[in-house]
DNA sequence: CGCGAAATGTAGCCTCGGCTATAAATTTGG
DNA sequence: CCAAATTTATAGCCGAGGCTACATTTCGCG
């Protein structure tokens, strides 16, 4: 029998609880942009700048009110509760001070974008400290 | 209606993609990494590494299969085409170039092999081929 | 105002990646 | 060499997150 290595079946684990919150945190974070935009999330507009059909966005709603991070009530747009609202602040910090950590290191601005997308939501706590620090750092 | 910004859509779409890719290269590269070790890796192997029931992991190497990078006849182990054997390779090369530059960038390195994981099925081939020339850089 | 268009909701289906429980095959040790 | 332990396979369930098709409600405009 193989020895089990628990640092890396941490790893997985980890990777995969973060595949599943990522969902979560791209809707809260959408949400909150559509409200900053127009006052209010449409159910169309969400599922438009996520590229997926309205009920899937629907759905998504749906999980997110569960979770006490929205509120909507039929054929109305959706809003976010204050648990919402600071999760949506919290990740958009954190794309930030990814992209500019890739823009830092040398990735093209269009690329980081991109790639930030996924990555961010794999970025613990610690990391994102480190990455604060480095640019701190570079700019000073 | 919103004005659909085809970019953000993409890294939405590129973050799903990569998302259904991720457990295919883990896979991948786990089994890789037993058949160095052991000579071959064994679906309990498989299994105990990655952290889920052997079930899981019997699907996952049937979808390998169907994908052309592993055989496998019944009772016996599992082994890589050259297909798998390669994709392997990329991915154990991606996964110590996201690790250093992590490291590089300040992040302890037990956290940096944790979050690396997650992080390095969202990076793509020109933010790879950007951590590499920074990392070379450097170093020099 | 009322009607057509647009938005939202609902139903039902699919795939994937987990799981448990159970069966079959293989390995191992006495 | 046979029985027990281990390993692998299979069946069947679940939830998540996609989708299409269709029903319903709201909105906008003539």
């Amino acid at each position: 029998m193989t020895e089990t290595d628990p640092t890396q079946i941490k790893g997985f684990d980890r990777a995969r609880q973060a595949a599943s919150r990522a969902l979560t945190e791209d809707y809260v974070e959408m949400i909150s942009d559509l409200a900053a935009e127009f006052g209010e999330a449409r159910i169309t507009d969400l599922a438009a700048r996520l590229g997926v059909a309205h009920p899937t966005a629907t759905k998504a709603v749906a999980r997110l009110k569960r979770e006490g991070l929205a509120i909507s009530r039929p054929y109305r747009g959706v809003f976010l509760t204050e648990k919402g609202e600071a999760l949506a602040e919290t990740v958009r910090a954190r794309h930030r001070v990814v992209v500019a950590l890739l823009c830092a290191v040398g990735v093209p601005k269009e690329v980081a974008e991109l790639d930030a997308e996924g990555i961010e939501h794999h970025v613990s706590s610690r990391t994102l400290a480190a990455f604060e620090a480095y640019l701190t750092r570079k700019t000073d």
